[in-house]
DNA sequence: CCAAAAGTGTTTCACTTACACCCATGA
DNA sequence: TCATGGGTGTAAGTGAAACACTTTTGG
């Protein structure tokens, strides 16, 4: 025990990079700074990890009491630790990345944070820290995991149209697919549900529903099944 | 900046995954404890984070102090913060995964280590604290890693045969390859190059050497290629 | 000359890509 | 009836996988 306390310790916090799609384009979940350093600038949510819960409940945590953002898929994206990254000493920070398929729903500011918003990933303001570096990093884990795991159905309704889906693959691979490869390749890895439903007041054919197959999703993954798009 | 003092803070450490490839076996290196908690108990090589060097720094640090292995390429693998994952108190780690060429030189324990040594990652010892976990974690990582990145180059000597190459492979993913298949889809990759060199003191014929041409790596992987095996 | 690993091509199959038109619906 | 997006099939090309024998060398 001993041994461990002869140095000084960092301060340890969490940040999240929390996505959203919203009529084609990639968002981000900020928050104005209620308090120094950086009073006033936009930067991630986050804050001081506790010394009874885990880091990712922290992450859940610090999210919810400044945004009021909840139910979210968090996972962890990597550790900063640049000596000089926080102008208060010593800071680390365990950055997570995070999808919510509610956009609509407007954040609510709170705790340390004197607004929240979103922001589209595209032009970002001038970020507290080194808040832009992680949010690079989040947006290339994205990128490249949205190709090999069926996180995009984070960002969607429980039901969406296959249209809608393309959307949400092509805003955030950032390139054109093509409408019937595109369909043919989810369709043909049997992990969508036709719900049976259509789109409602439309001005135009009414798209099909669908639902992700989670149970199926997990069985075929156990038989060393191979999810890409 | 009290604010950041408000609090108690965790200890922050780093521990070290490194791996090397040893007769047709994945190896790790570990180290005996020659402290308490878990002493003589076997374990990752780390330590405490010092406050003026970064995670990378403290993880090569720790590394070379406790085994005496350096020129290690490593890399971010996760951080863990688990209240209980240390009896001594709150402790995160940051966990770093490392690959090395040169299994034959005996690692040399020293500071906190009364032992260094490559063990089997078939068949290791019990593990202080959750190590084994972390272990498991860089496994996968390697495995994920080693298919779509070419970092199999950093276990092998400088210059190797095609066949050790595919044993590395092999070994890595575990399963067997088909020569023909792997040999025309390395060489197509074009980032090998003949040395014109071949084996020495070899009881059969001697296979053609080839060295990883990095610059020419990097050089695709600018052009969007794909390494993929 | 024997043992041991080096080296070498072809065929098959699956998957990816490119590409254009008719259909249903609400306004 | 028109505007809007929904929905559909085929052919060509590319890459992965399966598969067996000859060559070289040292002992």
């Amino acid at each position: 025990m001993a041994y461990s306390y002869e140095y000084p310790r960092p301060a340890l916090t969490v940040d999240c990079v929390v996505f959203g799609v919203d009529e084609g384009a990639l968002k981000i979940l900020l928050i104005e700074r209620g308090e120094d350093p950086f009073k006033g600038c936009w930067a991630l949510p986050g804050g001081f990890v506790r010394m009874d819960e885990t880091l990712d409940a922290a992450a859940a945590r610090e999210l919810k009491e400044e945004t009021n953002v909840g139910k979210v898929y968090l996972e962890q994206l990597y550790t900063f630790g640049a000596p000089k990254r926080d102008p208060r000493g010593r800071v680390v920070t365990v950055a997570y990345y995070g999808l919510v398929n509610r956009v609509e729903h407007q954040p609510q500011a709170a705790t340390d944070a004197s607004a929240a918003a979103w922001y589209s990933a595209a032009k970002l303001p001038k970020l507290a820290f080194d808040h832009k570096e992680i949010v690079s990093l989040a947006i290339e884990r994205l990128r490249a995991k949205v190709r090999y795991a069926p996180i995009g159905f984070e960002l969607l309704p429980s039901k969406f149209s296959l249209t809608q889906l393309q959307r949400l693959y092509e805003t955030v691979l950032d390139r054109e697919l093509d409408k019937r490869n595109f369909r043919k390749k989810v369709l043909g890895l049997e992990i969508l549900i036709d719900t049976g439903e259509t789109e409602k007041n439309v001005p135009r054919r009414a798209a099909q529903l669908y639902r992700f197959d989670r149970k199926k999703y997990r069985q075929l993954t156990r038989d060393g099944f191979n999810f890409e798009i």
